[in-house]
DNA sequence: GAGCTGGACGTACGCTGTTCGTGACGAACA
DNA sequence: TGTTCGTCACGAACAGCGTACGTCCAGCTC
């Protein structure tokens, strides 16, 4: 046998696993899911593999193109709803509250998203989803079609702002208040006079609502027609 | 008199103006309308300057509060609208438009504002009109107030898609477009036959209609009260 | 065996925001 | 006048960041 005392080669293969996509992004899913977005930088993600963060650029695209693999497999777990024409509108909001639960159970991933065009298979099975609840609805397909972004803007939206919460809990409207309230009645009349209302609600209330506001314009211009 | 040679100082003041906050504020904003978003570093800021970026902290919290300051200044530039009973919603629409307008002057700045709650000056005073129109109109109080907030991510939304446009001009709706059509109909029935209307309209476009969604269903939920 | 290919990844580049320590200097005081 | 104190200015350094580039090597094919 030859056992020749030459150094170990840093380029050890079998004593690793092999990478590939799926490892990448699992590996930093976990980062996002325990740390948020921040964490989720190519070094740290290559150390959580053991290896380098040149490494990864075999498997996804950057930073950029990590971050969207991401993104779809966090919307790949969303739980899709059957169009019912008479129950659309509920349905429309379970579908939407679980792609926000989605975002916010992955703190600042919300953020990535927001100028996202729908092109990878789990988005666009979302967005399939959403045109057929809608359309089960009656809605013209022109409103439709645009109402689609709207509401993945009200997602993206609301979960961003429960990260900001989560960051910094209850603080953010009670600091808000204090300033609408001190400032000068004589010329911020309005938002002196209804600041309670300008702070009111959560994320996922001011959510629901948000949505509700634009499935009954969406409503209104149908029945217009 | 006195020439002693000894080396000149590299703090030699007289040379230069002094700082102060309007001229960091100034300094960055030409580098935003001029390079864009990435341009407004502390380093390329101070360079401008003739500085060293340490010395721009004196004057702004970081770049964080630099970019505040850099929002509020633009946001300053916006010409409201006297609140008006018969043309409320026109002037929103003008309002809005012209808040779209300033952001797009300002490449990648729309980004920043996403989730910004408002407190600086010229925020306010936005904030103020849009819930002046609103309530001219007759609505809710407190549909106006979360409104507001909607609104607000409308106009900044659109500003980014203006934004993602720029870079990209007309071949980012062509390439979704043929993305969209080229899905198997099995699968993705209702978006292969509603491509044309997923990708319609340009960012302005889409944005008033949004605006026009958001306030029928806000004038609906009024009605109904 | 020789040559090729693609994965693995070390090294280095060109940046980033920020902190810390020090010098310069004006104002105030004794 | 000399000294002290506070503030501005800013160089040096820290602790990162994403990525490009070049080299190595295992595995495959001829």
């Amino acid at each position: 046998m030859n056992t020749t005392p030459h150094p170990r080669s840093t380029r050890d293969r079998p004593a690793k696993p092999p990478l590939s996509r799926d490892a990448v992004v699992d590996a930093a899913l976990a980062l996002l899911k325990s740390e948020g977005l921040d964490a989720v930088t190519m070094r740290r993600v290559a150390a959580a593999l053991d290896t380098g963060p040149a490494s990864l650029y075999v498997y996804v695209a950057g930073r950029e193109g990590l971050l969207q693999a991401i993104q779809d497999r966090i919307i790949a777990t969303i739980e899709l709803e059957e169009p019912d024409r008479l129950r659309w509108r509920g349905q429309l909001h379970t579908l939407l509250d679980r792609m926000y639960r989605a975002l916010v159970a992955h703190p600042g991933i919300a953020a990535t998203t927001m100028t996202e065009p729908p092109s990878m298979d789990a988005t666009l099975h979302l967005l399939e989803n959403i045109l057929g609840l809608l359309l089960a609805g009656g809605l013209e397909p022109q409103d439709a079609a645009w109402a689609a972004d709207i509401f993945a803007l009200l997602v993206s939206y609301a979960a961003m702002e429960a990260d900001a919460r989560r960051t910094n809990p209850r603080e953010q409207a009670d600091e808000l208040y204090q300033r609408f309230t001190s400032l000068s009645p004589e010329t911020f009349p309005l938002v002196t006079a209804y600041a309670t209302q300008l702070v009111a609600g959560d994320s996922e209330e001011r959510f629901h609502v948000a949505i509700d506001m634009v499935v009954d314009g969406m409503i209104a211009r149908a029945t217009r027609r």
